[in-house]
DNA sequence: CAGTATCCGCAAGGATACTG
DNA sequence: CAGTATCCTTGCGGATACTG
């Protein structure tokens, strides 16, 4: 009944789907990731994650925010001080991630691999002359 | 050695942000999840997968082919007849897809709460008024 | 420092028509 | 059926300037 694994993704109007299309951007993995560790600035952010702008940061910092993913901290310090952490929601979603980022980190020369010997025109099957009768 | 947790993906030039780079996209994991049960003709892809256009199905695979992800068998029917199913490797992506589906499933009624209950004004400190000393 | 505001290019991606 | 080819719109995302 519960966590049915395929339960209706691929339907668009699945709140799984929301989510998914939430996450599958182009920075909202790598922000979690850095956030993984712990609490980090503005600036900070925007130097560990490479060819990020301002722009994006802000944006995908302020999704996050309102998905219930990081919390903002204000210090009203002379220059003001922002602090972006992990909810605990935050975390469980980095932990999915951090799956991903293994998985990327595991098999990244097997892609690498299959791109050097990919040949277009090997498209015909190597025995299977049965037709599947439609 | 192996498997460094923060190898190095806030690189824009490591493999692993490539890699991340591929799959984060709009439709990569739903064509992954829909073949995670098995072989898939392409209208079954386009059937199950709501809202994919031809154009990105088949750019999606095309992409997926190519790093080795999906195996693409073509039979010469009359109407002609093109199966399409994960490799080793590609089924090694989906258990890692899956973990992120789980998480959305688990965890979307959590973000729509979090969405609810979004005050931008929120954005002081409770307590803390220790200046982090610049 | 941590943003906001604005302009803008370019590519992702949708719609449609056509083919082997 | 399983695409390819083409046109066209949308908006992501980069660059730059400015603010509290």
């Amino acid at each position: 009944m519960e966590t049915d694994p395929r339960w209706d993704m691929m339907n668009a109007a699945c709140p799984t789907r929301q989510v998914l299309d939430r996450i599958a951007d182009k920075w909202t993995m790598l922000v979690i990731s850095a956030l993984e560790d712990g609490t980090l600035r503005f600036s900070e952010l925007r130097r560990q994650i490479d060819g990020i702008t301002q722009k994006m940061l802000t944006q995908t910092l302020r999704a996050l925010e309102r998905d219930g993913m990081v919390d903002r901290q204000v210090w009203p310090t002379v220059p003001v001080t922002v602090r972006y952490t992990l909810t605990p929601l935050g975390h469980s979603l980095a932990d999915a991630v951090s799956v991903i980022r293994g998985w990327a980190y595991e098999n990244m020369d097997a892609i690498a691999a299959a791109r050097g010997s990919y040949e277009p025109g090997t498209g015909a099957p190597p025995t299977p002359m049965a037709t599947p009768a439609d």
